[in-house]
DNA sequence: TCAGACAATGTAAGCGCTTTCATTTATTGT
DNA sequence: ACAATAAATGAAAGCGCTTACATTGTCTGA
């Protein structure tokens, strides 16, 4: 059996103190550069590791960043988290992911957790918690941020959630639709879909359109939850000419489901969805979206953290930019479906 | 400004020592009743949380596992890993995920990194690694386990990737079909698709059918990846009447594909996905898929971890069921078919 | 050449917890 | 009621590292 090697070890094979092999690995200019060789080389030799936990204990950090999202179930989040890693990790920082599914009790615990594990920071998405969470990030001395929405009481990298259900309405509405319905995810624990429909709702109001509670539904935010939610709103008596999705997902679930019953899109019906997701150029047509630019989400969010980390002072809110992706899945609404669209 | 309480508070609150206070709290049952209450009280009080760093140095655990995935891009990976995260929590361990993107390098990288933070325990998926992290997980003294492919040297929780193609090739074969193709992964890191091709290749050949060169594509494993695959495949001079994909996602690609060029699914085209991807019931018509219990394999493999953690003997290989399940993109080949199929 | 200044290194004290071992307290059998 | 035994608790020594502070070495300018 063979022992992991201690920075002692390292120390006497290099000829110095465990100082100087401490200093010539976490500040290496405080070093004289012939010291740092021979530590290199006992280093090298010994294949020695420095223990993370007397570490963490000795300097007070972990050079860890936790990162509590709701799901990893679907790409959006997997490729904004998949660049915040990859960026902390080239700043030596590791990240740990934890997901807990909407629940805001899970969420609560995992905060927890994270911060008992002695993350530096930590990354939440979204700006509604629970008011627990709220508390104790407030008690916590080190940088916390959220992103996808954003709030004033944190620093926030993320989108006008409204805005992006504006510029879906506006598109739409200029189409010349005028019975727009949405199929949301579950808003209760999910700011951001409630942001999305807020922003379809007013730019509705403003342009005099109406927003019947019958053209809302809520659904599980994946393919199959699309499908279930067209069902549900071409239930209406005036069933809608356009329809909005909460995410992509959810769009090529209505796709699907209007292709199923027969209905034309985007003849019979005009679909738009939100993410940019990789699906939305596959669909048959392609989907139109609002196209979010999720891995600048992760990159800016991870040099945000460094930046705190660092002690520099960060922005308090950065607000990221979006587009409508026009395909295939809209187009002007066609007088005949004025009065029905079924 | 307020401290966060240590250890040494809560013995004083509690008026006992601060051993009392590291007993009642990791082995309450070492404690009396009455004792353990105080303890009690005081944490409650003085919202006392241990920290991480020292009780891992001082127990050389860290109640942490490590968990090195290629992708967090599709749910596929998500959802076990998912379930891995769910069932270790419940036991009081926090699970660190990392994705390499099917990069070997990378993945001795995020091993070593694991190792470092000192994880009590490793998962990785598939049985082809760096050699080097063989090496260095062979000198590790945690429990290592493999998942979704099963290797004689390391403690596995996974499938028969082989018998999987099979299985399809099977089905395909019973179908009456005589042209069969493949869209697979890339093989070259990726022993999980080299199985499944395998499987494939030799049940055709016991069935006395060629497998060309120009009917195996590889492909990246997205909708995008079966595509293209599919463009590939119809090339060639003699086109296959079934295409096996290496995942649902690829099968759905070359759904999509068949269905914009105009060829018939399954009447022209049969095609056959595996994983039972949350897509698979949604395309239309459905995908005929081998079934894959990935939510089993992470609860699975957490099991095996704490027992392996908890020095219990552990199986050495775990094989979990699969099955074919048919839906509608799969159907017996028709005679007109045999000649051309493009 | 030598005092003075500054850079490089060494010494040693913890960081917050667990755990061994010794000690005290409760329990049992007679 | 009192040994003998078992259970509960306390004292104290680290776990492996970082980092003040002290010390030594090196370089500068007169």
């Amino acid at each position: 059996m063979y022992n992991r090697p201690r920075i002692d070890d390292v120390a006497k094979a290099a000829g110095v103190s465990s100082a100087t092999v401490s200093r010539a690995l976490s500040q290496p200019d405080q070093v004289r550069q012939a010291t740092r060789d021979k530590v290199q080389r006992a280093v090298a030799q010994l294949r020695y590791v420095p223990d993370a936990a007397g570490r963490a204990l000795a300097s007070g950090r972990t050079r860890t960043v936790g990162c509590v999202i709701p799901t990893l179930d679907h790409a959006i989040f997997a490729r904004s988290t998949h660049a915040l890693q990859i960026a902390l990790a080239q700043a030596g920082y590791q990240l740990l992911v934890a997901s807990h599914n909407y629940d805001p009790d899970t969420e609560l615990e995992l905060v927890r957790a994270l911060q008992q594990r002695g993350v530096d920071a930590l990354v939440l998405v979204g700006a509604e918690h629970h008011r627990q969470v709220w508390k104790e990030l407030d008690a916590w001395r080190n940088p916390v941020l959220l992103t996808w929405a954003c709030d004033a009481r944190l620093p926030s990298v993320g989108f006008d959630n409204e805005a992006i259900g504006a510029l879906a309405a506006r598109h739409l509405i200029d189409l010349g639709h005028r019975r727009i319905a949405m199929i949301s995810g579950r808003i209760e624990h999910n700011d951001r879909a409630r942001a999305r429909l807020k922003g379809l709702r007013s730019t509705l109001a403003t342009a005099g359109l109406p927003l019947p509670l019958d053209a809302v539904t809520e659904q599980p935010l994946n393919i199959s939850g699309g499908r279930l939610g067209l069902i549900e709103l071409m239930k209406a008596k005036l069933p809608p000419t356009a329809v909005l999705c909460g995410n992509d997902l959810l769009a090529t679930g209505a796709l699907l489901q209007a292709q199923r019953q027969g209905l034309a899109v985007p003849q019979a019906l005009s679909i738009c969805g939100i993410d940019n997701h990789e699906i939305a150029t596959e669909t048959n047509p392609g989907l139109t979206t609002v196209s979010l630019p999720t891995q600048d989400l992760g990159r800016i969010t991870a040099a945000q953290v460094l930046a705190a980390l660092a002690g520099e002072p960060i922005a308090r809110q950065s607000l990221l930019p979006f587009e409508l992706l026009v395909r295939g899945t809209t187009a002007a609404c066609h007088p005949s479906q004025m009065n029905s669209a079924g």
